[in-house]
DNA sequence: AGGCTCTTGCCGCTCAATGGAAGAGAAGGT
DNA sequence: ACCTTCTCTTCCATTGAGCGGCAAGAGCCT
């Protein structure tokens, strides 16, 4: 897809049977890979956490537009706000544009219910904190709170999880809607950080366990040996909208006591959302 | 400006000599408002703290896009998942779009620095911490900490603020360059809940009294009774980028013993961000 | 059943968007 | 001082992507 253009872009040389074509060839209009408004978009996502400030020649090869293109969409998204540009030429993504996602009900809409039962769960563990929700395979991490004393950080706000080797990911994962969960368990998985395939039964016990219990519980010895307890958040439609999860080292954790606690704060998010049933242990969807 | 389209477009009587058209009108591309990438934003831009989702007719209202073209719209949106759409057929703002908002380095970015300073300052004032940049002519509230006995939420993440009858206004204010200062001051400007008109003269004493002491100390008795004290953060150019406050009721407050508590921590982000100089008192720009 | 609003798909007409070329400017090497 | 190389910006002839009125379908309240 990106080098398409310059496979079909004219070459200087032997395009046209005339030798030498004193009318230009300037202004044929290649054809081109998507729409417009797609576009702008492949602008933003140029961007990530690696790569906060871009140049226009980065922000062009790293979305695949030409530079002309990239300039004139880069300025209409800079007039809008998307974007903005510092004193030295270089993009980032603009204020405007983190004022309208805010509005992103399952970002900060979800988050502001949540956050002071999160605020209760981090002042009792003096750990990690962390609010996510699914986004395609993955889960996308909403919110963390983090004590002083906690261990290293983890996770990015605004970052993605794998789902079958997180707390927060088997949560979501176990009480999807079974369709969506037959299609990730149709997929090799492996543990990450020591590439160990995830055996699919195992797996399916595991998510089995979780929707019993009401709760995750999740040991990971690399990069740090820690424990994660999570517990699902139900909407007002009554299924799963965010997985809450306390995470602590692995040395002075107390699984045991940590569960009810995150089930509890978990409970008193869902009903902020205004769930009504299913928010005790049986989940819904997914049945056995 | 939402009204021209429907003035300049054809209307179904006497637009040309031919009394009687068979072949359709159909087709004819009016002179639209705006590009399509502006319009793409038009739409996102048509969201707000009131309309968290919106039906496809409010959608095209609220953002002055025909109906049709709205849609069309929409869906390149969805697509990419700017937006998402409901089973009920409402338009909310998507999560993809809060993600790579969250790399805005003067919103999640700086909030991730910010952070933890700011929850040691609620730890010690049990009340409101507030994160304001500036934008435009407003501040932005990037993020707010609440302890639960704290007094009634006043502003909501992502939402804006006046620059002169706010704590971290005065501050962003007050920083900022004399320039910007001098366009805000030119403006008749009022306190919002009592419509009181606010003195250009007093106002810039005031500023100056900020700049002086590095505090902006703010009492306002409605709609409640309460102090804010709000202090300049200053990022890596030495510019400033950001405001910090704690708000608290006016009966309990001891705004002498919270100045120094604020402007402690505002030197600790302003360090984390990589400022070297003019941390201290004196602001950078505005002289006098 | 009739009227109303909201949503969706259709389609021929244009003009907004296009990307290469060339100029401007900065940085670095010989 | 001169050339090379790189990035950024402006210009413009061409054309297909985007345009919106229309009408049919789907609910929903009289």
């Amino acid at each position: 897809m990106l080098t398409d253009g310059n496979l079909l872009c004219t070459r200087p040389s032997a395009v046209t049977d005339a030798p030498a074509d004193p009318g230009r060839v300037r202004g044929r209009r290649p054809p081109h890979g998507d729409p417009v408004v797609d576009r702008a978009f492949a602008l933003l996502a140029a961007f990530d956490a690696g790569h906060r400030s871009l140049s226009l020649g980065e922000l062009s090869r790293r979305s695949g537009i030409p530079t002309s293109s990239t300039l004139r969409l880069a300025g209409r998204l800079i007039a809008w706000g998307a974007l903005e540009r510092g004193d030295d030429g270089r993009f980032t993504i603009g204020l405007r544009l983190w004022e309208v996602a805010s509005l992103a009900p399952r970002g900060q809409g979800l988050k502001q219910v949540a956050l002071p039962f999160m605020g209760d769960l981090e002042e009792v563990t003096r750990q990690h904190v962390l609010l996510a929700v699914r986004e395609g395979t993955e889960a996308l991490l909403v919110e963390r709170l983090s004590a002083h004393q906690a261990m290293d950080v983890l996770y990015r706000v605004g970052g993605r999880l794998p789902l079958h080797s997180t707390g927060v990911g088997l949560v979501l994962l176990a009480f999807a809607d079974s369709e969506f969960q037959a299609s990730v368990l149709d997929q090799p998985l492996v543990h990450l950080p020591e590439r160990v395939p995830v055996s699919p039964a195992a797996l399916r016990r595991t998510l089995a366990e979780v929707r019993r219990e009401g709760v995750a519980t999740l040991r990971r010895r690399a990069p740090q040996p820690l424990v994660s307890v999570a517990a699902p958040i139900f909407g007002a439609d009554d299924k799963i909208t965010a997985a809450l999860s306390v995470v602590v080292p692995l040395e002075n954790a107390e699984p045991r006591l940590l569960g009810p606690a995150v089930r509890t704060a978990a409970r008193s998010i869902s009903r902020g959302l205004g769930a009504r049933r299913s928010i005790g242990h049986n989940g819904s969807g997914a049945s056995a």
